[in-house]
RNA sequence: GCCGGUGUGAUGGAAUUGGUAGACGUAGUGGACUCAAAAUCCACCGCCAGCGAUGGCGUACCGGUUCGAGUCCGGUCACCGGCACCA
């Protein structure tokens, strides 16, 4: 017991005053225990159960059966269960739940649940019924592939995975709800996910449209996205193209002023509120009416109507339905229809790689004209793929002088810049762009003289006036494209009849089953693998009762992951999502901590859905989530950097590439830029992945939640150091070593640590709530260290113990019982300790004194004492004699209980 | 290019939001204990000068506001993340 050896041994190293005597029990403890002992102080009881065992088992932090015991006695006692119904306010913390992959848990994971876990443990400690559920989101890709590959049925990977993730999880002590998981893939829970596609379907916001898919030119296949490397096939390494496809949309466009406008009301962090916002990128403009020469009214969406008298051309996307139209009075037909092939060929790679370059292309149709409706100019009509079907009306008026799209496409096919904002540079240099009150309209008729943002709500009324414009609101947001061709999705519930079109699948029909199939492999006409399956797919109509089709795509992965956490809330139940009841005592969720990169699409498509399912009437929240935090990701050592190599490696580089320098630059060549870094991102390849089973099993749960909450700010990102996890078992090796010998009993804390345990109470609490859990640690560490310095009594432990509960919930149960606490239930069932804000402050309080700003000393001087006071301490101490000697005093500054400026002339 | 973020010791990171820069860890150095190692405990640990008391410098860089700036303002540079021709 270092603790009480230090009052007798003396902090400078003095001899301990009594020596053992060899042979004695206390000195056969001593040896076995590895440091000092005193048996007058270790109880009787333990003494015996030493001898008894003939190990100092009980007495070591075996972590690995502490953990084990407590794990068992959590899930036997589900102590963790949310409550149905209670008196007690409730609390629904949510995580994002995983993607149970083969690699299984990395130590990404554990950082959001530990946090979430630790939030929800002080919940209920703090007198909440919490909701704090787990489940998995299992659909997908990788499965697929994996199934493909290793002729596995993705049904059985996704158990076996489940099963393997459930084992992890469960290892690192999380307070999860076992009796709420849900599975994506289970049929119980995807009727749910069809069903609500049966209401988005009935409200018209699902539809079929042509859309571009990813189409591989050899595997003769629809690839995702993310199969996609570099614009070829990730399998083969062919070239993928766009290839048209009829596909499922939900639209979500129709929300899109709702998405934005109801963030207001939400507590989520700033960053997260502005990425959804420029995503759905809201512009307002005006939507103008050009004549073409062919008497069609060509309309162009514009920020800018104030730069109308500066249009000197158009553009209209390859893919505009006029190219098609004029197509008999183009005199350069086929240059025409060349570069439209040419567009439509592109990948979306080769597109990317055009608007890096900022090179533009294009091609002028002659033959057909338009006319600038402010001036009656007659200007040149073109097309080129920097204008995008998809947004505004798929054509622009181009103002060279004042976008710089428009300048870099003007150079280069010279075409005439005017300005007609003046207050920039040289508009033949370069475009002036600027849209506040900074510009003045020049050459623009009756908007001369006004400032851009006077300009704009004239013109536009002028537009109106006239019948040939109107202002006009956009968004980038697009709708979302909802099919996959794929087998392990949820199966769309539609069907297709010759007679009567798509029909819905009737509700009592749900779940429609996904099929066996013999094999997933994508077929050769891009079609989903479950079109083989014809006599899932040959069925009857719903309507006229005659033979139909049913529809053989799958949904995205987005689709389960946008409702689960409505299924927590009464996940067995079999006639509807969940009950009302549970809907309207669990919605919504108060906090949801997740990833950034899912921001823009996970966050997006769910809060869509849940405004649809709360217009009828089936949720009664507007908006599923009350609050939204963010983790930073966990970052790992980057083996091929310079500063990561052993030494040895170093000084053989260094002297092979001529210096440090070059030993760099070789590095870099070997693996590309990614070698200028120490720090990158784990990732397989590189194989700096850290497994949480390792950590685990060598230093403990414990640790391992304590080590990835301490290890740097939660909001960003941090490296994971293998080596630094070795302070954190300290520290809980200090804990425990707290409670082996005997402590003072104390009802009431000793009167050494009292003020410092109120402050780390106040601290620890602000800083969970604030989810600073890397000061909250080093709070309760540096109040241990207190603990060792000034001795500790029962009451001072149980402060701790309770603090400790969320972050190191295993072996504050093993003391909290070893200490006799149990009677009362176990630690984490108490109540949070509170603070009295009076004993947080120190009678006496150190202040700093400067002299003309200049930092010289500190003194002590009594709490919340007034200026004069401090003022004649300040001026007796002799660094500030000396500092102020011969001048005189013009001005003093006073901070309360912390500094005091004296400014001497 | 645009949007967002970050820049503090050898190192991960603190700093009551304008008031003692470097809490708490890791690594390192010295010491105690040990036959020894490990573990544990004690002390030191930003840079420069000095035996020392002490003095000077210091939060990417340049400038400003202020009694006082890591924190606020203007500019520059570097890195990270997201989006990618959105009219």
């Amino acid at each position: 017991m270092q603790g009480v050896w230090k009052k007798s041994a003396g902090s400078n190293g003095e001899k301990r005053t009594k020596a053992l005597q060899k042979g004695t029990i206390a000195y056969i403890i001593e040896k076995l225990l590895m440091r000092p002992v005193e048996t007058a102080r270790l109880p009787a009881r333990r003494c015996m159960t030493i001898l008894s065992m003939g190990s100092v088992i009980t007495l070591k932090y075996e972590f690995t059966t502490i953990e084990k015991k407590w794990q068992k006695k959590w899930l036997e006692e589900k102590t963790y269960a949310a409550e149905e119904k209670s008196a007690k306010p409730k609390f629904y913390g949510l995580v994002e739940f995983p993607y149970p992959s083969g690699q299984g848990l990395h130590v990404g994971h554990p950082r959001p649940y530990t946090a979430m876990d630790i939030v929800a443990r002080k919940k209920r400690m703090d007198g909440y019924n919490v909701l704090f559920p787990i489940g998995f989101d299992a659909f997908g890709l990788p499965t697929e592939n994996y199934a493909i590959k290793n002729h596995v049925h993705p049904a059985k990977v996704t158990r076996d995975n489940i099963a393997h993730f459930t084992e992890q999880l469960k290892m690192l002590g999380f307070s999860f709800d076992w009796d709420r998981v849900v599975d994506t893939t289970d049929p119980a829970y995807y009727k749910w996910t069809q069903w609500i596609f049966l209401q988005l379907y009935k409200k018209g916001l699902a539809y079929k449209a042509t859309m571009p898919v990813n189409w591989c030119t050899s595997c003769k296949c629809v690839l995702a996205n993310e199969e996609v490397v570099e614009g070829v096939c990730e399998r083969c390494g062919a070239p993928v193209i766009r290839k048209e496809k009829s596909q499922w949309m939900l639209k979500i466009t129709a929300y899109a002023q709702r998405l934005i406008d109801d963030l207001d009301d939400l507590d989520f962090i700033e960053r997260v509120k502005l990425q959804q916002k420029n995503w759905i990128g809201r512009s307002t403009g005006a939507e103008v009416v050009f004549k073409a020469t062919t008497g069609d009214d060509i309309v162009v969406f514009t920020t800018r109507p104030d730069t109308l008298f500066g249009a000197t051309y158009m553009v209209i996307s390859p893919e505009h339905a006029f190219v098609k139209q004029w197509a008999d009075r183009l005199t350069n037909l086929k240059e025409v229809e060349e570069y439209v092939a040419a567009a439509a060929r592109k990948s979306d790679f080769e597109r990317t790689e055009l608007a890096a370059d900022k090179e533009k292309t294009g091609v002028m149709l002659q033959g057909v004209r338009a006319v600038n409706p402010v001036n009656g100019r007659e200007i040149p009509i073109f097309i080129s793929d920097y204008v995008l079907a998809t947004y505004g009306t798929g054509a622009i008026m181009a103002v060279p002088a004042h976008d710089t799209r428009d300048w870099a496409f003007a150079k280069k096919f010279g075409l005439e810049i005017i300005e007609v904002v003046s207050g920039g540079e040289d508009v033949q240099k370069a475009a002036f762009t600027a849209k506040d009150d900074t510009g003045i309209l020049v050459n623009s008729g009756f908007l001369n003289g006004l400032t851009v943002k006077e300009a704009i709500p004239v013109i536009t009324r002028w537009l109106e006036e006239q019948g040939i414009g109107h202002e006009q609101v956009n968004y980038k947001l697009r709708d979302w494209v909802f099919s996959r061709q794929r087998y392990w999705g949820e199966p769309i519930p539609m069907v297709w009849c010759d007679k009567c079109g798509w029909q819905p699948l009737s509700e009592d029909q749900l779940p429609l089953l996904l099929p066996d199939v013999e094999s997933y492999e994508p077929t050769d006409d891009g079609e989903s693998p479950l079109s083989k399956m014809t006599d899932w797919v040959n069925t009857t109509c719903p309507c006229c009762g005659g033979p139909a089709r049913r529809e053989t795509d799958t949904m995205p992965q987005w689709a389960g992951s946008s409702w689960y956490f409505l299924r927590y809330m009464d996940p067995h139940n079999d006639k509807a999502l969940a009950s009302k009841e549970a809907l309207d005592y669990w919605s919504p969720v108060d906090w949801y901590n997740g990833g950034m990169e899912h921001t823009t699409l996970h966050l997006l498509y769910s809060r869509f859905w849940h405004k649809v399912l709360y217009d009828i009437g089936v949720v009664p929240t507007k908006e599923p989530y009350q609050k939204r935090t963010s983790h930073g990701m966990i970052l790992g050592l980057n083996p091929h950097s310079f500063d990561n190599l052993s030494t040895e490696e170093q000084e053989r580089l260094t002297a092979q590439y001529g210096g440090e320098k070059g030993a760099r630059a070789h590095l870099v060549e070997q693996y590309g830029e990614m070698a200028d870094h120490p720090i990158v991102k784990m990732s397989k390849s590189l194989g700096n992945v850290v497994n949480p089973d390792d950590v685990v099993k060598e230093y403990g749960a414990d640790t391992m939640r304590m080590y990835i909450m301490f290890l740097g700010d939660f909001e960003k990102a941090a490296p994971w150091q293998t080596n630094a996890v070795k302070g954190c078992k300290r520290f809980l090796d200090r804990v425990w070593n707290l409670h082996e010998g005997q402590i003072a009993p104390g009802e009431g804390y000793s009167a050494a640590n009292e003020s410092a345990i109120h402050k780390a109470i106040k601290k620890v609490s602000d800083d969970i709530e604030a989810m600073k859990f890397n000061t909250a640690i080093a709070a309760l560490m540096a109040l241990v260290n207190d603990f060792y310095a000034n001795g500790v009594n029962r009451a001072d432990l149980k402060a701790l113990l309770l603090m400790l509960s969320p972050f190191a919930p295993h072996i504050v149960e093993e003391m909290w019982e070893h200490l006799g606490f149990g009677v009362a239930g176990m630690a984490c069932q108490q109540s949070w300790p509170v603070y009295d804000e009076s004993k947080t402050v120190d009678a006496e309080v150190t202040i700093a004194v400067q002299v003309c700003g200049k930092m010289k000393t500190t003194i002590q001087a009594a709490a919340d004492s007034e200026e004069e006071a401090v003022l004649a301490i300040a001026q007796a101490d002799g660094k500030v004699a000396k500092a102020i000697e011969g001048k005189s005093l013009v001005k003093t500054i006073y901070v309360k209980n912390r500094l005091i400026n004296l400014i001497v002339k």
